[in-house]
DNA sequence: TTGACACATTCCCATATAGACATGTAACGT
DNA sequence: ACGTTACATGTCTATATGGGAATGTGTCAA
């Protein structure tokens, strides 16, 4: 069998980095296809593709105006990936020392590299 | 082209539900692969390739214990995801309005459905 | 009605699975 | 050395892409 689809659910929808540009630049407000091809550069029918299989797991929601499609994120979609990575949140290292290291790291002197 | 490999990173690696299963059980302990076999109940070679897939992308660390593998799940490599969806966490509805909702619907009378 | 604009869909192709099955390999006991 | 245990890897197959190019569809203006 082969990998499962990209509109089985939102986790193999957002494996794509384009889809989850798309998101991020449709959080705010609703866009039209033709903004988002510019802002990402991005080939249109790709896009198109893209917003179809994010449409198909819930992911954006649609409406037409005129000739222009409008496009926004739904955010409660990505809800259940949020819910599920934070069920590690208590297994996480306190990111304070991490900053702390690199910035040791990036600031020794050149011999020490 | 095709879709980016399950090894290109920790996106694409969780969207595979069993191996989102794995790293579930690897949470609190490490552990063999016969006892993820076991308690997931699949195939050894296909436990051992999802293993393979998520050390590939960090998401397991391993070492050997005589003739045994032992697992554990790498939470700081899930981080990214969870810093991802965190992004769209004020766009969320609030929950208790769904609650609600979803509670009234079930206790709609029957010839109102 | 015609033309242009804004998108959506289809076709073809190269690639990457995931499952089933077979086989290879490392570590241990005797 | 040999057999067994515990995994890892290889092979084969069916399927699902994502990119590129071409084409189809819906809306509006004149």
């Amino acid at each position: 069998m082969a990998r499962a689809a990209t509109t089985s659910d939102a986790f193999n929808a957002v494996a794509e980095p384009r889809r989850r540009a798309i998101l991020n630049y449709l959080a705010l407000e609703e866009r039209p296809v033709g903004a988002i091809v510019a802002r990402l550069n991005l080939e249109q029918p790709s896009v198109s593709k893209h917003l179809r299989v994010l449409r198909d797991v819930g992911l954006v929601h649609a409406r037409r105006n005129g000739r222009h499609m409008l496009y926004r994120t739904n955010a409660d979609a990505i809800r259940p990936l949020y819910e599920w990575t934070k069920t590690f949140e208590r297994f996480w290292q306190h990111q304070l020392n991490r900053v702390k290291e690199r910035a040791e790291a990036k600031h020794q002197p050149l011999n020490k590299v």
